[in-house]
DNA sequence: GCCATGTGCTTCGAATTCGAAGCACATGGC
DNA sequence: GCCATGTGCTTCGAATTCGAAGCACATGGC
């Protein structure tokens, strides 16, 4: 059970990145904060609504896809529906089940919201990479992200 | 002032991107709890002493490596004092001015805990990537790292 | 149909987070 | 030297986070 010390170039690759998403994740923090309304947790699940189909998911789904915990979920949702941007809806085939339902209201906030949030996105990431970076990177991350996801879709 | 919308490959990368650090950061948080004593949070402010020359570092400093706020800096070091890992001290040059400084105990614990912690960064990420995908993955990275300080070193 | 067990979501209390305000010392212009 | 302003850290209260426990319905074996 000797795992080996990370090496030079392996430590670079892995403070980078931890480094970068801290810091990343504080910018987007602070410029959806200065445009107001939104959290950055809000602001994710609310793309994560309105991507999905019928702009609505199952409580456990949007958990999952925000990998945070139910708990968690249950409280943001319950911010956003008494801001009016969400709400809830029983769900057909499951009694215990809930959807979490983006409202036009919702739609609206994050269609003036977007615009701000994709400038961060480019001038600090995005657009300092060319074509090959960004295919490398998301090739490298979904490696990754696959391997994360089959080793404990479990909470 | 328009910004144009991420096209599908930014997107892939930038998702990815969010993916994996969500996923990355929740997988080292469970592994560092069941492991027993330490936050994530905890474990690195510990990491960046030990690396730092006399395993001392000035408050503001160690907040910016941590990219944390004071406020909450303030707490975790308290919180790791009371368990005897980092104490306090004067500076000698400002007398405004705090280290916080690595105890033996707290090096004993970090010995302790990092190859844990490095199995999990190498079974997810690390070890995945070869060392091409690696050096890439870090240059991208640093670009982003860079223009994320420069950007804002104002809190 | 009954019941043991599983699943989906929420409630709960404790811990952690944050930014704003507060306090003490530092700095520099005069 | 005095004082206006800056800087380093902590305190404060409010918001958010978490996992464990709770509750209601679902499922499957018999």
């Amino acid at each position: 059970m000797d795992t080996p010390w990370l090496d030079e170039l392996e430590m670079r690759a892995w403070v980078a990145f931890l480094d970068t998403s801290n810091l990343l994740h504080r910018r987007i923090d602070q410029q959806l904060r200065e445009d107001g309304g939104l959290t950055q947790p809000q602001y994710e699940l609310m793309t994560r609504l309105a991507e999905a189909p019928g702009t609505r998911l199952r409580m456990t789904e949007l958990a999952d896809l925000l990998v945070t915990s139910r708990s968690g979920l249950t409280y943001q949702v319950t911010q956003l529906e008494k801001a009016g941007l969400v709400r809830r809806e029983a769900c057909a085939d499951d009694d215990r089940g809930v959807l979490a339902v983006l409202t036009d209201t919702g739609a609206d906030v994050l269609r003036r919201t977007a615009p701000g949030h994709v400038r961060v996105v480019r001038d600090h990431l995005v657009d300092l990479l060319d074509r090959r970076q960004l295919a490398d990177l998301a090739d490298a991350l979904d490696v990754a992200r696959r391997r994360l996801r089959d080793a404990g879709p479990h909470r």
